[in-house]
DNA sequence: TAATAATAATTTCATTTGAAACCATTTCAA
DNA sequence: TTGAAATGGTTTCAAATGAAATTATTATTA
C-alpha cells in the first residue's frame, strides 16, 4: 500500500498512531470505556456476560458453544459468563436431552428486561457515536469493516 | 442513524454483529492476535511493551508519562512494561536531572534492532490486511477512523 | 517560607484472564 | 461392539490487570 525501505536495517518508520491495528483497538477500547462509564450506574456485567445477553436477546435457545461461534468468545469465558448470569437471575440452562453434554440457555423474564434496557442504551450509544458520521461514511464504513473482518479471519 | 421503535418495552432490536462497538472490537482483537501468532515464535512481548518500544522507536527520550499519553496506556502498564522491558535489556532509564521524579527513557541498541524487526513485521502485516482494500477505501478508513476517534474519545 | 496540593512512578491486593488439564458424553473406526 | 478420538463444558493454577494506596518529588499558595 505505501513504499518504504524494505532492507534499511537501521531505521523502521512505523508511526503508532497511523498504525491500523493500533488504531482500531484504540478506537474499540474508547467506544467499550465510554459505554461502561457512561451507564455503569445502572448495570454490572463484564463484556462476555453482555455478548452472552445479546446473543440470547437476539435467538434462544442456544447452547454455550453456539454462543461461542458467534461473539468471538472462547467456551471459558462462556462458562463463566453463564455461571454468573445464572447466579443472578437472567439467564436459565436446561440440559439438552439429545446430548447430555450441552446446555440449552434462554433468558429469564427478569433477563430480557435488562436485556432491552441495556440493549436501548447500546443503540443510543452507538447513535452517538455515529453521529460524527455522515450517511455516506456510515454506509462506507459498513462496507470497509465486512471486508477487514473477512481479511482478518483470514490471516488467523 | 436508523429507525426503531424507541418506546416498545417488549423488544429491542440490537443484533450484535451489526453493533459498531462490537465490530469494532472484534476486528481488533482478530488484528492483535493474528499478527501475535503469526510472529509469537520470533518475539515474546506484552502489547504495553511493544507500545512503548513502538513510541521510543518514533521519539526519544520520552518519560514513562509522556509515553503515557500518547499510548493510551495507563501509568500502571507503563511502570511495569518499562521494568519488563529493562531486564530484557532493550530500553534504559536514566533520572532526569531537572526534574528527579521523572525518568528519561531510551531504546538500547538491542532494543533498537528488535523494535526495528518488530517494526517491520507490524507493517507488513498492515499491508497484508489492507490488502483487502481498494485506495480510496483505504483513505476513507482513515478519514471515517479520524472522526470516530475524536468523536470516542469526547465521549469518555 | 511553611503547608498543601499536584505530579511521576511504584507497590499492593483483589479480581480477571488464559492455557492447559480435566470430566462427562458422544462420535468414529477398527 | 469396543477402544480411541472428538466434543461441550468446567476447573485449576499461574500470570495479567486495575483500583487504590504509597513514595518521592515538585508546584502552589497563603
Amino acid at each position: 500500500m505505501l513504499l518504504r525501505d524494505e532492507d534499511d536495517d537501521d531505521k523502521c518508520d512505523l508511526i503508532l498512531d497511523q498504525y491500523l491495528p493500533y488504531r482500531m483497538a484504540v478506537i474499540a477500547h474508547l467506544m467499550s470505556t465510554g459505554f461502561s462509564k457512561r451507564y455503569s450506574k445502572d448495570f454490572d456485567m463484564t463484556i462476555g456476560e453482555w455478548r452472552v445477553m445479546a446473543n440470547l436477546g437476539h435467538l434462544e435457545p442456544q447452547s454455550g458453544h453456539e454462543i461461542g461461534a458467534h461473539s468471538h468468545l472462547d467456551k471459558v469465558q462462556i462458562s463463566r459468563a453463564v455461571a454468573r448470569l445464572e447466579k443472578k437471575g437472567w439467564i436459565q440452562r436446561e440440559g439438552d436431552t439429545v446430548d447430555r453434554r450441552r446446555n440449552l440457555l434462554t433468558l429469564t423474564p427478569e433477563g430480557r428486561r435488562v436485556f432491552n434496557s441495556i440493549g436501548k442504551m447500546a443503540l443510543d450509544f452507538e447513535d452517538d457515536v455515529s453521529a460524527s458520521l455522515s450517511t455516506e461514511e456510515y454506509a462506507a464504513l459498513d462496507r470497509i469493516l465486512r471486508k477487514l473482518s473477512k481479511r482478518a479471519e483470514s490471516l488467523i
